[in-house]
DNA sequence: TTTGAATTGTAAATTATTTACAATAATTGT
DNA sequence: ACAATTATTGTAAATAATTTACAATTCAAA
């Protein structure tokens, strides 16, 4: 029996392999959440995003969770939240969020 | 009744809202993917993968389908094939994996 | 109206990418 | 073996994008 290809299962499923790998900088971060990169920063500066940079002075690069959480903020922000109230909700609910999926992948591996 | 939030249901089904609207820098897709910016742009330049570059000189971006483009052909060159055949092979994926997910997405709206 | 929170502006330095021309391997047919 | 094609890689100069740091502005609440 042969093996079916990688992508025709990963095509109807949740593509974890590849939001665990995915890297974006600040730029396109901003494309895709309508944020401006100097409010990016600015968030990141005051501790409720983080970002993955190595070193000082290099480029920065987010990944899925912290994208999410900013396009969330932006949201509560709309909403009407101060910015310290929506970073403190989204923090909790990616704690949930963690647990949840925390007890999912230990299942697989 | 209350509304549930956003993203409650998006943690465990497939995020089509982000993927979307994702988009990658070449550098980024570098790191994401293992294949050196040097080789995406020659495969770009062969027609084989597409950026969405508004114009001339400025900076590469790529989509989700691009980067699992790159991913797919990468294996499959790892596999032996030629990257002629491993592009046409990749196409023909895609244009059924469009055609099917193409219905399911007119349902949606 | 003062205070603090949130955001925005910008310049100079640095990092990353682009294009173009070229060189190098690897594979295939004759 | 040899030439031709395929696939990849190297690099320099120009340009694009980001970084940090200091500062200004806007806004709501007390």
């Amino acid at each position: 029996m042969q093996k079916k290809p990688v992508a025709d299962n990963q095509a109807l499923s949740f593509d974890y392999d590849f939001l665990e790998k995915l890297v974006v900088g600040i730029g396109e971060v901003s494309q895709i959440t309508g944020i401006a990169t100097r409010q990016i920063r600015y968030w990141e500066d005051k501790g409720i995003i983080t970002s993955l940079t190595e070193e000082e002075g290099k480029n920065r690069r987010y990944d899925y969770k912290n994208i999410k959480k900013m396009i969330l903020i932006k949201e509560m922000l709309d909403e009407g939240y101060t910015l310290d109230a929506a970073a403190e909700k989204v923090k909790q609910r990616f704690e949930l969020l963690e647990q949840a999926l925390g007890k999912f992948a230990k299942k697989k591996k």
